[in-house]
DNA sequence: CAAGCACTTTACGTTAACGTCAACCTCGTC
DNA sequence: GACGAGGTTGACGTTAACGTAAAGTGCTTG
């Protein structure tokens, strides 16, 4: 793991209020462990919007953020589509009328039942390697005596 | 939903044992709401093997079982690899060697961890998303007000 | 100033997990 | 015996989510 800087905590040498930190596509490459073609590709795909200075892309605490919330909903099996729509919303917000609010509580809602079969799913798969890794030690225990 | 029969309960006419139950690529199909391609793919993929009477694929608990854990290991984002793994030795257990017994417990620790990092998500995610709910709705009680 | 490093765009390649034909059997039944 | 509803095997198409390679820009360091 060639881990400089941690996703969660400021870096090493923080004298700087974190809010004001900017951030190198490589370096934030590093710290969630994906590629920087991960990172542009995700912007390709509307879920980022880091600024420029000059052609270089400069990303904020707000971009981290979001790429952190990007990747937790892919360990969840969101597709890039999915995870936009929460997250585009969320940012259309303030300014948002009625019609898409409601449109995004049904998205808040859907999203959560999602969650929720999940954790039974996760409850039920426990159980089975549970089982599996029971009847696996008792097999290698039979093993060792008649050996 | 043309759901005509459900993948947990026996169907409605049951006076046969459940056990002993067969089923058709199409059944099993409508029971779980993927298409026989799926199956079929799945199939070739090493995760089922089911009989066959001529040319025809006949199904049993056996492989209702298998299918199904399949299908929800898919829902955990899984891989059809990762999830042929542990079915794979699974059936191979009882007269697998020590070395073999040993490797499927690594691997079923490694989808444990998997799982206990996913409930974690699952966590944050619910948090962020009953954040994102209070506000919009908080949003949408001002603009009732002002209208 | 040449070399190296990190960044850029463009564009084509790749993999998993199926979808979508086409062309063919094989029943029951009208 | 034609026909429709299921099943079968190829074989090629498609989509998401990147990987990879080429060719160029800009800084700084020996």
């Amino acid at each position: 793991m060639t881990q400089s800087t941690s996703p969660d905590t400021t870096s090493g040498q923080d004298a700087l209020p974190r809010q004001h930190r900017q951030y190198t596509i490589g370096e934030l490459a590093r710290m969630f462990e994906v590629t920087p073609r991960t990172i542009r590709f995700y912007e390709q795909e509307g879920l980022l919007a880091p600024r420029r200075e000059g052609q270089k892309r400069i990303y904020h605490e707000k971009d981290r953020v979001r790429l952190k919330l990007t990747l937790r909903g892919k360990r969840l099996g969101f597709s890039l589509g999915e995870i936009r729509e929460v997250v585009m919303m969320y940012d259309a917000m303030p300014d948002g009328n009625a019609r898409q609010l409601r449109r995004l509580l049904e998205i808040l809602a859907d999203k959560r039942a999602n969650l929720e079969r999940q954790l039974e799913d996760i409850r039920l798969m426990r159980m089975e390697l549970d089982d599996v890794d029971h009847r696996a030690r008792e097999v290698l225990r039979g093993l060792g005596h008649e050996a």
